[in-house]
RNA sequence: GGGCGCGUAGCUCAGUGGUAGAGCAUCUGCCUUUUAAGCAGAGGGUCGGUGGUUCGAGACCACCCGCGCUCACCA
């Protein structure tokens, strides 16, 4: 037998045997379809004691037990595991090719539904067909029940390294991987379903953009050859949507994939999800309540609850949240007032919160990270951030009664962010200014302080109407729903270093 | 990028200077309701990589690669 895999061990080499074993008897390792009529879940939920039901199922053997001339083995579905029964005496010639199986081989079993002595319902083969010969070991655990019922695992495959790196052995060998995973499409679904029933259209913008804006971020830089010139990865959408809204749709969002050149932990991949709306003539009260409906009917329809357990914390989503002034908050914390301060105050201030004020230079960034230091760990209940300062915001609009601020909130769950809105900016002058202080901040050493983008203040001086602005970072949502720590857990192929 | 930790068989892990181990998986034999099936036997290793110390290195030292946790930056 020859290959060209490198790493041909013993558990490979002996599958390659069998491989051709199965050739030459005649059995078709690689086949083209098999008609499935059922499904591991189906048969356990709907078995009856006094019919001997015929299915047609397929899936992957995870486990066999042989005992001479019959065996059982387990196979996985896309529901769960069934057991299947097969024996020498009815299947014949198949049950030869049974003994040239292995774990993680892909069958399509035909047969009837019963139950063993010990009670578990299991399918009695009367066909067996080989549809994919599994060609490398699964790192295969072992599954038991003890006394209290438990499911027990053995040897589970828990190398995070090669569980992200080989995400789809991951997914046939740890059950609530996938489970997460069905989680996040809900929630998706969830949310789309919720933005079109309020005839909001889902529109699409460009990635690749010859300005980046929308955020304070560094990019990711690109190259088109035959324009020759270098493009920016989106870092947000912001500012096409809005475009989009001068041109007249009366509600548009966007669900898609941004790009940030920053560090990477347990809360940052390179590409994440994000999730914009725009919706014209409405401001930032109504979105708050918007942002409330939405999240209900998304924990409704995917959990059918609203109270979630996340690091520790029950989390109760019931309305109305909570509301504070980001301002008022620190000042009630700390007796500082961050509008009025002092440059050297607030470093004072930072430091006694422990904050590392070399990192943090302009005013806007050490106001920032102030609120992140005092305010943000207590905010475990869904809560309304409001009324930021105007530094730390170019693209909102400036607060309609409260001088130094804008109309803008951070709902925040957990002690984490979950989105981030505003009343838009739709004052072309006042935009033209905030990008000019955006560039004076640029000179001075921020990198991620916005680009000025004339089109978009072309755009502007057309007439924006009032609008109100939504943006929800999926992968988090979903991490805070789904109770997983590390945003690695809910992106199927998160960012690695490649393989050495 | 900094700090801490980890990398040994397909998987999960022992092994702190003296002949590379265990359980599961794999292979052979027996076994027609088993279920971590069982019984008897067998094979399987570039100990992440490269240098160094030593009579001798999986272990000690240096550097490199990869991963995890954490801090910094950000969403």
């Amino acid at each position: 037998m020859e290959t060209n895999l490198k790493d041909v061990n013993e558990l490979i080499k002996r599958r390659y045997e069998e491989l051709n074993e199965l050739n030459e008897k005649g059995f078709q390792p690689y086949a083209y379809s098999f008609d499935v009529d059922s499904d591991s879940e189906d048969i356990k939920d709907n078995y009856k004691e006094d019919e001997k039901r015929n299915v047609k199922i397929a899936g992957r053997i995870m486990a066999i037990r042989r005992m001479g001339k019959a065996s059982f083995a387990h196979i996985l579905d896309h529901k769960g595991r069934i057991q299947m029964y097969l024996r020498k005496d009815e299947i014949g010639d198949q049950y030869a090719a049974f003994k040239l199986m292995d774990i993680g081989d892909i069958v399509g079993i035909e047969g009837y539904i019963f139950k063993t002595k010990t009670g578990e319902t299991s399918v009695h083969v009367t066909s067996l067909e080989l549809l994919s010969k599994s060609l490398r070991p699964l790192p295969i655990a072992k599954e038991a029940t003890d006394e209290d019922g438990n499911k027990i695992i053995y040897d589970q495959f828990t190398d995070k390294e090669l569980r992200y790196r080989q995400r789809y052995v991951d997914l046939i060998v740890n059950p609530e991987v996938k489970n997460t995973f069905v989680y996040r499409s809900k929630i998706i679904t969830a949310l789309r379903n919720y933005l079109d029933a309020q005839d909001y259209i889902e529109v699409e913008t460009p990635i690749l953009q010859p300005l980046y804006g929308g955020a304070a971020a560094k990019p990711f830089i690109t190259h088109h050859n035959s324009l020759n010139i270098d493009l920016y990865l989106r870092i947000a959408d912001e500012l096409y949507l809005k475009r989009l809204i001068v041109g007249g749709f009366n509600g548009v969002y966007e669900i898609s994939k941004d790009f940030r050149n920053e560090g990477m932990d347990r809360t940052h991949n390179p590409e994440f999800t994000m999730m914009e709306l725009y919706v014209p003539y409405k401001d930032y009260e109504w979105m708050m309540e918007f942002v409330e409906k939405m999240t209900t009917h998304v924990c409704k329809s995917v959990f059918q609850t609203l109270e979630f357990y996340y690091e520790g914390n029950q989390i109760d989503f019931k309305t109305p949240w909570k509301r504070i002034s980001f301002v008022e908050a620190i000042k009630d914390k700390t007796g500082v007032d961050v509008l009025n301060a002092t440059d050297d105050e607030l470093k004072g201030l930072a430091k006694n919160l422990g904050v590392d004020i070399s990192a943090a230079e302009g005013k806007a960034k050490l106001i920032d990270e102030i609120f992140g230091a005092a305010i943000e760990p207590e905010l475990i209940q869904p809560t309304f951030v409001i009324d930021y300062p105007l530094i730390l915001s170019p693209l909102a609009k400036k607060h309609r009664s409260k001088e130094g601020l804008v109309e803008r909130f951070e709902a925040y769950v957990a002690g984490r962010e979950i989105c981030n809105a505003f009343s838009e900016l739709n004052d072309p002058i006042d935009q033209r200014i905030r990008f000019e202080d955006q560039v004076k901040l640029r000179d001075a050493g921020d990198e991620e302080a916005h680009q000025v983008d004339e089109d978009f203040l072309r755009a502007l001086e057309y007439g924006f109407p009032p609008t109100a602005g939504l943006g929800v970072g999926i992968d988090r949502l979903v991490m805070l729903l789904t109770n997983q720590t590390s945003i690695r857990d809910v992106i199927f192929f998160p960012q690695m270093k490649p393989e050495a």
